[in-house]
DNA sequence: TTTATTACTTTGACAGGCAGAGTAATGTTT
DNA sequence: AAACATTACTCTGCCTGTCAAAGTAATAAA
């Protein structure tokens, strides 16, 4: 299991490419997250729902709530045009930050 | 420039690295970050001494003073033996997160 | 002698992540 | 029907890493 602190910072560029592929609900997310890195990450539910609150105050994402439920009434988001342009922005980003810390990393393994 | 939040985490790693090729100073440090990565990331001071403290703390470098001044005293850092094992771990840990990451990330550029 | 550069330190604040506790609806067992 | 498990979201208060800002001090250059 990965630690947290050093994936910090790209939880928002996981959660929004999830939800750039389809509009999705918060539990969908964190078992999607867990589900794609067999459970080498798993995502707290008060980080998730922090970085909703946060990304929607940004209006990257957008919420209404579904009909569908199955226990607790699900809050689905999708992406804005806005969201959109961020993700392209975090994933250029993300290539950056590989090469810088490539740059150091590189040859020890 | 990459933001500092986004390669937050690994500041330890690359110090570490930087340590671990031979026997350097803070500014020295601040200075071949800023070359390596041709000035897409530099450490703020504040930063840098930071972390020294933390990890001279938990025993990964120890400090002494050198001789050879040009301005202010130099404080050296050496890496300890935990600090090599410390280091290896690192290694290791971006190997996966950058595999996790790029589970997200990938086919998106 | 003034200024620039080298070099390190400390304080206080901010932001992201999280543990823990809580609310509520639905499905399953007994 | 009662009890329990699961699904699903929310909130509060804390911790930690990073950093801006301000400061100290020594050497080199103008």
């Amino acid at each position: 299991m990965v630690r947290s602190d050093i994936i910090r910072g790209h939880l928002d560029s996981i959660i929004l490419r999830l939800i750039s592929e389809k509009d999705r609900y918060g539990y969908e997310i964190s078992q999607e997250i867990s589900l794609r890195t067999n459970n080498r990450f798993q995502i707290k539910e008060a980080t998730l729902y922090a970085i909703f609150q946060r990304l929607e105050k940004r209006e990257i994402i957008e919420a209404y709530y579904g009909d569908i439920t199955h226990g607790g009434k699900r809050k689905y988001y999708r992406i804005t045009p806005l969201g959109r342009a961020y993700l392209t922005e975090l994933v250029r980003e993300w290539t950056e930050v590989k090469e810088i810390i490539d740059l150091f990393m590189e040859g020890l393994e």
